[in-house]
DNA sequence: ACTCTTTCCATTGACGCCCATGTAATACCA
DNA sequence: TGGTATTACATGGGCGTCAATGGAAAGAGT
């Protein structure tokens, strides 16, 4: 499946309504659905966002739980109770219900971000502190990766 | 496959254009895409770039990763969220983004250098200022590698 | 009838696409 | 071997198209 990469800011209207970014919505289209499916992340203070594999996804992760466990019934009631599926106007432009924004702290921009197979939404204060954490992690991790050997290694950095 | 050598200087003009040097042009449509897929390095003011096969590679890197984990999560959003795929016109040039301009200090022209796999985009003064401390480097670990029985003699070539 | 929501239209600015020029490298020919 | 023609590449500019955004009109619900 295509992935989603890179970042766009847009802006909020007095509608609230917000543009999804064009590349984003040539991946969704392509992925055969009309709408984004949209929820709450379950541990940041940003929206999870994708398609219809997104979907076909956490069904399979629930499924992969044992039926009628506490935990399934859980999982599914935090990632299917609280999500949304925004429908896409002929614009390309979504309306964020109240629940979703508040959330995210979003108040009237939105930071898209692409992490692959699906993005992110973003208030654009809060993603500059998530980024910098993120970055600094992965420096981390990075050192681990290149003592265990691996050889997806960025080279060319003697890495201080 | 093939591997990026040497440098290129080039400059950017007043719509943010930069050609991207022929001969890795002709690497990156070999490697089976017509997209430069552009990144901040992590430990370094210059920008990475390679094409399908460098995506691969941190895909990989992904993936051997425990999914739905925050660490994932993380580095999924440094790697994907602060990159982007440039588009090559039709004229072997892509317009490099202010975001990313900024993160390499590049003002209006840009230095291509290969480093294998992958090339990177420097500011030619932090490429001189880079270039001075690896050669400092070098030779220091000259004697080590020597004895190592290494063949990779004769270094600081890559020079201008 | 009024409000809220959805659909449609208009503006503006960025980007993609095309062509023109200058220059350096190479090939070709005398 | 020297000189010329040709090609490939970097670079600059003009123009049309598309995306983001704001506002107006049309429909639904109360």
């Amino acid at each position: 499946m295509e992935r989603f990469v890179s970042s766009y800011t847009n802006r909020i209207d007095t509608k609230g309504r917000v543009s999804i970014p064009a590349p984003f919505r040539a991946i969704l289209t392509r992925d055969g659905y009309e709408g984004v499916f949209c929820y709450p992340s379950l541990d940041q203070e940003t929206l999870d966002a994708g398609g219809q594999s997104l979907i076909a996804e956490i069904q399979d992760l629930l499924e992969d739980l044992p039926p009628y466990s506490d935990e399934r019934d859980e999982l599914s009631l935090a990632l299917f109770g609280d999500s949304e599926i925004l429908k896409i106007d002929q614009d390309g432009r979504v309306i964020l219900p109240e629940r979703l924004r508040h959330h995210a702290g979003i108040d009237n921009q939105v930071c898209f971000v692409g992490v692959g197979h699906k993005f992110q939404l973003w208030a654009p204060e809060k993603l500059e502190a998530r980024r910098k954490a993120a970055r600094e992690r992965v420096r981390e991790h990075r050192n681990l990766l290149r003592a265990r050997g691996a050889s997806a290694e960025t080279p060319g950095s003697t890495g201080s």
